[in-house]
DNA sequence: TGGCATCCCGACTGACCCTGTCGGGAAAAA
DNA sequence: TTTTTCCCGACAGGGTCAGTCGGGATGCCA
């Protein structure tokens, strides 16, 4: 899981959507307008984000494109994963153990990264896109309610 | 916060030391060699770690680093945070507002990185290199258990 | 049918920063 | 005084990220 600009600017074009969007489709350059970002970058991010089934797109004038979920539904680690390739965290492979198990110490650290890794997924996944424009963030941290069962309870 | 390779060396390096150090000091030469680590790039990572306090250099022969703290004393932010430049993960200022508050969008997703920064530091507050080359850290994500007591209970 | 708006796509690029090198120097021990 | 180790600053290659560019395809509307 990796984490750089690009996600950044992916949530936030999803948000706009979320809330600007009303129903209808929205298009790259009001965004790009909005959020102060390139639109040609933003085609982007969009195809890898419509390839990830997250958005559709609606083409010709008055075009744009739609969420494909509502923002509850949303997970903010689906639009990670979606733009940034997960790059892993540590430099040995997860199932072989390569010059890594054994006596050496070469991996103490493994698991700290590995466990790391997947606690920034968990986290991410406990939010939705909903929170995000609600502003329901803050202080989420530490606290588990591990959204699974809001999710299910959703649907 | 920033994760770099720099900071699993730094890591990986404390925790060297920590397990084949016996009190005495290590040098990075036999670091470098168990750990396969470039020795000259150990170099740049120690200098700042010393700076940092987590380290103490004898020089001439037989010398090497030491561990300024037991291991249940030093924690891995600690580390990362002497190694790696806290980059910040949100673009605007954290204390004012700059483009950033306001009915606009721009950072509807502020709060969001924000916080996983915070989470992030969290939980490497939470892990002491003794966790770490003990092999305590699987699972230990989420559950809470906030340091903080352990650590306090150590002194 | 034609024109316009929008998405679509792949190739390209400039710049930054990370990882790692190199060479020489200074202190401490033997 | 020689060896061993740390010390320090300058340097560099490469990767990747953010962003550009140009042309194309598709759908709407008159």
């Amino acid at each position: 899981m990796k984490l750089t600009a690009k996600a950044r600017y992916a949530v936030t074009a999803l948000a706009d959507i979320a809330t600007f969007g009303d129903g209808g489709p929205v298009k790259l350059s009001d965004i790009a307008a909005r959020q102060v970002i390139s639109a040609t970058f933003l085609e982007q991010l969009f195809a890898k984000m419509k390839k990830a089934g997250l958005v559709e797109s609606r083409r010709g004038a008055a075009g744009g494109y739609v969420l494909t979920a509502a923002p509850e539904d949303i997970r903010v680690s689906d639009v990670v994963l979606a733009v940034d390739e997960p790059i892993r965290t540590t430099a040995c492979i997860p199932g072989e153990a390569v010059g890594c198990a054994g006596t050496s110490a070469r991996c103490l650290t493994h698991d700290l990264w590995d466990e790391l890794g997947r606690h920034i997924e968990v986290f991410l996944q406990s939010i939705t896109l909903a929170d995000v424009t609600e502003k329901r963030v803050l202080g989420r941290a530490m606290v588990g309610e591990p959204v699974e069962e809001r999710l299910e309870a959703a649907e």
